[in-house]
RNA sequence: GCGCCCGUAGCUCAACUGGAUAGAGCAUCAGACUUCGGAUCUGAGGGUUGGGGGUUCGACUCCCUCCGGGCGCACCA
C-alpha cells in the first residue's frame, strides 16, 4: 500500500512540476480521525517550492487518481497533512490474506541474501549467569529471531575468554577449595572466586580423582573442571529460556591458529604498535581515540583488547554482511578500540552494530535487591527463572528499551494476576482458544475463502482489524532497528483490541454467516498473538 | 575531571526515530454480562516531557548549558 501511494504521490509531483525535496515517506497517524495512512510530503516540499503547504497538498490531492477500491477518501488536514483513508474491500482482502499465511504471516525477505551474525552472552565461564546477562541473553535471541522473521541467515555466537587471568584465578580458587578439603590452611584471597560453587567443584574432584591432585597446578585438572563444570550450567540456564547458539568461539582458537600473533605483526606493518616501559602498546590515539592502549602487557600476556581484534578480524573472514555485538553498559568503554583498529587494518566497520543495554536493577517492594556477587543475597538468573518462570522473564526483560535501565519488579512478575503484563497477553490468546473451541473446531487452511467478511462492521472489528494488519510492518521496523520492545507493546495493543471486541460482539450467534466471520476475526487475532509470541519467545497457552 | 546512558502522570514505562490534542499499565475513585474465560471491559481524576536557551512550518525527539541518577575511564574482562 505505501509504495502505491508513493508512487502516486510522486507522479502527482511530476505532473505539478514540483520536486519531492526528499524521499516521500508515510506514516500511520496516532490520533484516530486521521486516516490511515498520513504523508508530510507537501509540508516537506513546500518551502523549497516557496509554496503554501497546504496549496500544495490540494494540487497533489487533485492529481493523485487513486483506485476506490483501495483507497476510500483522500483529504488535506492540519499545516498540511494528506491522509489516507483506506477503502473497506481493501481490509477485508488483507484480512483474508493474514488468515491464509497462519503462523507465516509477519515474516518477510527484506534480508534475503544477507549473512548476519549475533553474538551475545558471551561471558566467561567463572560463574552462574547473572541477572545482567539474562537481558542481554534475552535480547540477543530476540534480536536473531527478528532478523530470521525478515528473511536474514542468522547465526547465534557466544565468544568467551578462556586464555586469560581470570580462568587462571579461577582455576586457583578451585585448587584452594579442593585443599581445604584435605585439610589445608592456604587462606583465600580476596580476589577468588567466592561463591558456594567452586566449592562444589572441588568436591566433585576429590570424588573423581582422590587426594592425587596435591601438586596439581591451578591451570590444569582445577581449571578444566571448574570450565567444563560451569559452562554446562551456562547452557542449561540459557536451555531454559529456549535460547541456543549455533556457534560457540573461544579465545584459544585464536592462539592456536596464530591469530593474535598475526593481527600484532598487521598492526605492525601499519605502524600503529610500538614498545615502551616493557609493554606492547597499539596507537588508539592515531585512531582517535583518547589514549595508547597496552595490547601485551609487560609480562607478555595480552590484554583482552588484543584476542577481541584477532576475533572481530575472523568475524569479517567469516563473511558475515552484518555483525552484531551485544554487550551490558560496563563495557561501553571496550569496543572503541576494537573498532578503530579494525578500521585500520582496513575493514568496513559499518557492518558491525554495536548494542549496548543498561543495567537491571531488581527490586522488590519498592526495595532494591542488591546483586554483588559477594553477598548472599545474590540472585543468579537461574533462581530469576526458578521464581517467576521464563516467560516472565523473557517478557520482562524484552519490554523495556535496551537504552534505559531495567526495573525488574520481583513482586509485580511473580504475581499471576492482571496486574502482570505477560498473563494479560496470554490470557487473550487462551480466551480466543476457547472460543474457538467453543465454536468448533478450527476453520480450515482455506478459511480465507470460507466466509464474508464484509459483516464485520462493529468499530470494534474494525478496529481489531486494523490492529492486526500492522504487524508486517511492525515485525519488520522493529527488526531494522533493533528494538523488540516495540512488539510487546504492540501486542498489548492486540490484547486490548481484541478483549474490546470481546465485550462489544457476540462471537457465536444464530446468524451462521456473522459468525463464521467473527470466527474468521477470533482466528486472525490468534494467529497475530501467537506469531508475536514467537518472536518474543514466550509460550501460547490454551488454557491458564 | 572526561566519555556513554537515563530523567515524561503518584509508581513502572511508551511515543512509529522531527509531526497534528504527549499515550499505556499499575495504583486511586465510580461503574458493567441470567449465553462464547471477570486474569476482562467502560468511565473519571492525574503533565510547564528535570530547569533554561537555541534550530524550524512543527521539538519528548536535534544542538548548547545547568541540575539530578546510573555505568565506565587498568599492563581486569
Amino acid at each position: 500500500m505505501k509504495q502505491y501511494l508513493r508512487e502516486r504521490v510522486v507522479a502527482a509531483f511530476r505532473d505539478i512540476g514540483i520536486d519531492p525535496a526528499s524521499p516521500v515517506s508515510f506514516e500511520t497517524p496516532r490520533q484516530e480521525g486521521h486516516g490511515d495512512l498520513t504523508t508530510n510530503a507537501a509540508m516537506v516540499a513546500a518551502r523549497k517550492a516557496g509554496k503554501n503547504p497546504r496549496e500544495l497538498a490540494a494540487a497533489l490531492v487533485a492529481g493523485l487518481h487513486l483506485d476506490p477500491s483501495l483507497v476510500a477518501s483522500t483529504e488535506v488536514a492540519g499545516p498540511g497533512f494528506i491522509n489516507f483513508t483506506f477503502a473497506a474491500t481493501y481490509y477485508l482482502e488483507q484480512l483474508r490474506a493474514l488468515i491464509l499465511a497462519g503462523a507465516a504471516y509477519g515474516r518477510s525477505d527484506i534480508g534475503k541474501g544477507k549473512k548476519v551474525q549475533v553474538e551475545f552472552v558471551s561471558a566467561n565461564p567463572t560463574g552462574p549467569l547473572t541477572v545482567g546477562h539474562g537481558r542481554g541473553a534475552v535480547y540477543g535471541d530476540t534480536v536473531a529471531k527478528m532478523l530470521e522473521w525478515t528473511g536474514h541467515a542468522v547465526e547465534r555466537e557466544y565468544y568467551f575468554n578462556n586464555a586469560g587471568r581470570q580462568m587462571r584465578v579461577l582455576g586457583d580458587s578451585v585448587r584452594l577449595r579442593y585443599l581445604e578439603l584435605l585439610g589445608g590452611t592456604e587462606p583465600f584471597p580476596d580476589d577468588h572466586y567466592q561463591g558456594e560453587y567452586i566449592k562444589d567443584i572441588a568436591r566433585h574432584l576429590l570424588e573423581a580423582a582422590g587426594e592425587s591432585l596435591r601438586e596439581e597446578p591451578a591451570e590444569g585438572r582445577f581449571k578444566e573442571q571448574a570450565e567444563t563444570e560451569i559452562f554446562a550450567d551456562i547452557r542449561k540456564t540459557l536451555k531454559s529460556l529456549d535460547i541456543e547458539f549455533q556457534s560457540f568461539y573461544n579465545e584459544n582458537w585464536l592462539y592456536e591458529r596464530g591469530m593474535v600473533d598475526d593481527v600484532v605483526r598487521c598492526l605492525r606493518e601499519k605502524g600503529l604498535v610500538y614498545e615502551q616501559d616493557g609493554a606492547v602498546w597499539l596507537k588508539t590515539s592515531a585512531l582517535g581515540g583518547e589514549k595508547d592502549k597496552v595490547i601485551i602487557k609487560s609480562t607478555g600476556e595480552p590484554t583482552y583488547r588484543l584476542p577481541d581484534i584477532a576475533y572481530h578480524r575472523e568475524k569479517f573472514r567469516r563473511g558475515f554482511d552484518l555483525m552484531i555485538d551485544i554487550f551490558g553498559a560496563d563495557h561501553v568503554a571496550t569496543y572503541p578500540d576494537v573498532l578503530a583498529a579494525l578500521k585500520a587494518l582496513e575493514f568496513d566497520t559499518r557492518r558491525v552494530t554495536v548494542l549496548i543495554h543498561q543495567f537491571v536493577t531488581i527490586t522488590q517492594g519498592g526495595e532494591v535487591v542488591k546483586m554483588s556477587t559477594r553477598k548472599a543475597n545474590f540472585i543468579t538468573l537461574d533462581e530469576l527463572i526458578d521464581e517467576v518462570g521464563a516467560d516472565v522473564v523473557r517478557y520482562f526483560f524484552l519490554m523495556r528499551t535496551i537504552s534505559s535501565h531495567l526495573n525488574f519488579d520481583l513482586g509485580l512478575a511473580k504475581q499471576q494476576s492482571d496486574e502482570n503484563p505477560v498473563y494479560y497477553l496470554q490470557y487473550a490468546h487462551a480466551r480466543i482458544c476457547s472460543i474457538l473451541r467453543y465454536a468448533g473446531g478450527e476453520p480450515g487452511p482455506d478459511a480465507g475463502g470460507d466466509f464474508d467478511v464484509s459483516l464485520l462492521r462493529n468499530e470494534a472489528e474494525i478496529d481489531l482489524i486494523k490492529t492486526l494488519l500492522v504487524f508486517p510492518e511492525m515485525v519488520e521496523s522493529c527488526a531494522l532497528a533493533f528494538e523488540p520492545h516495540r512488539i510487546a507493546d504492540y501486542l498489548q495493543n492486540v490484547a486490548t483490541s481484541f478483549h474490546k471486541f470481546y465485550h462489544e460482539c457476540r462471537v457465536v450467534s444464530e446468524d451462521i454467516p456473522l459468525t463464521r466471520a467473527r470466527v474468521a476475526l477470533c482466528h486472525a487475532a490468534r494467529t497475530v498473538l501467537r506469531n508475536g509470541f514467537a518472536i518474543l519467545g514466550i509460550g501460547a497457552p490454551e488454557e491458564m
